[in-house]
DNA sequence: GCGCACTATCGTCAGACTGACGATAAAGAG
DNA sequence: CTCTTTATCGTCAGTCTGACGATAGTGCGC
């Protein structure tokens, strides 16, 4: 049905997912147990299959290669990486989708891998220790994620429900790299429309005075945004 | 050397071409010669070839399909699209690109069209004439890029230079469907480090008193964005 | 050549928002 | 019951924005 001299090609999803936990910044690793770069880590991923979508293919790996459901996670695509040469078994194409999601413990390993692992992104981004391209995918996932800290809800989204506004803080500070200040980030966030919800609960675990408890808001825009500055 | 169960699939670019003319935002599009869709207009695009980098199909289509070089042009990957059932051939995935062009005239059809021609993106987007989820993949492109006006100098990659601000001006609102106010555009454009160069020359050519011509300036992003509002 | 129409550019001003940081509130520790 | 710690509220000056007034240079019609 097309012409032959168009060579098709294998195609997978790669993932970044991202979490916070106790103030670092992680990214989900699996070590491979096959070739090539057996023994490597990379980031966790496979080839679409025949019928399937392809953000249904990331949702599958997700849920297969790090026992991430996909009920509390948000998932985008984030780009796609198609250089000839950038997996030795041939042409492969990847989507590569991003996932942050509340730090949900240990990772299992899938079927794929010997080992899953919470990694520092930094380290990670760093070390040359990553399969295939999957360094530039990761920096470019972990970018687009300080990104839309700045313009969007979705700090929310690597923290468990519910949370006070410094558990949320430390998580800007985790990924930024640089703590904003309290007040202003507690004036910012409880001003925000739609951005947190207040609870009747308030909790003691960070020490000091009760601090009120907040549920994730319906907004997903943040105008105007929050400025890195 | 990739287990047999994983099916290849065909993938291909498909480009989102955005320019301004005389207060329009304009996209290009072609006519399809060929099944599926003979005789539908479409987006620009074609199969990736074996041994081609996708950023390279997308340039090479957007040469060979529109006439257009890739000196003068904004081009970077939107998103892929992979729904199973997009093409009716088989499974193909789709890398879109975004390009952002000053106004090149009439295109020329490629060998895969019999026509081509720019046709404004609202009657596009409203009414529902382009092939396969082409209308999706437009949409897209073009919050992409009235987005990307907002915190970005992409803007002066829809006109010609040199240019008026007020040239620039028209640009924001052919895009985004609402011209800022003359005054703090321009105080907003001039002071905004970067984004525009100013030449010595003038021009009248918009009738009134001279305005100064300016060239792109070596800013990408802005800080503090532009706002819609 | 003169005033008019038109666009370009500069200025003004109130309101919103930010960053820096002071002050107070409410817990637990000793 | 005082000290430490965190939470929350306030203050204030500086920046940026939106609305809009005012002035500056052109070409055009007469």
């Amino acid at each position: 049905m097309i012409r032959g001299m168009v060579a098709p090609m294998h195609v997978t999803v790669d993932l970044v997912v991202l979490t916070v936990r106790v103030g670092e910044f992680l990214a989900l690793t699996i070590r491979r147990k096959l070739d090539p770069f057996a023994g490597r880590w990379a980031l966790p991923g496979g080839f679409v299959l025949e019928r399937e979508d392809l953000v249904d293919a990331a949702v599958r790996e997700l849920s297969e290669e790090a026992g991430i459901g996909s009920m509390r996670t948000h998932l985008e695509q984030l780009r796609s990486y198609g250089q000839p040469d950038r997996d030795p078994r041939g042409r492969v194409v990847s989507v590569a989708y991003l996932a942050l999601v509340p730090d949900p413990g240990e990772p299992t390993a899938g079927s794929d891998a010997d080992a899953a692992a919470w990694k520092p992104v930094d380290s990670l981004l760093r070390s040359r220790t990553l399969a295939f391209d999957h360094a530039a995918i990761l920096r470019d996932g972990v970018e687009r994620a300080r990104a839309k800290l700045e313009y969007t809800s979705l700090g929310a989204m690597l923290i468990p429900e519910p949370f006070t506004i410094n558990e949320l803080r430390a998580v800007y500070g985790a990924v930024w790299g640089r703590e904003p200040d309290a007040r202003n980030f507690h004036r910012k966030v409880s001003s925000a429309e739609g951005f947190v919800e207040p609870t009747d609960e308030t909790t003691t675990r960070g020490g000091g005075r009760p601090a009120r408890l907040y549920l994730r808001g319906p907004a997903r825009l943040l105008h105007p945004p929050m400025l890195r500055s």
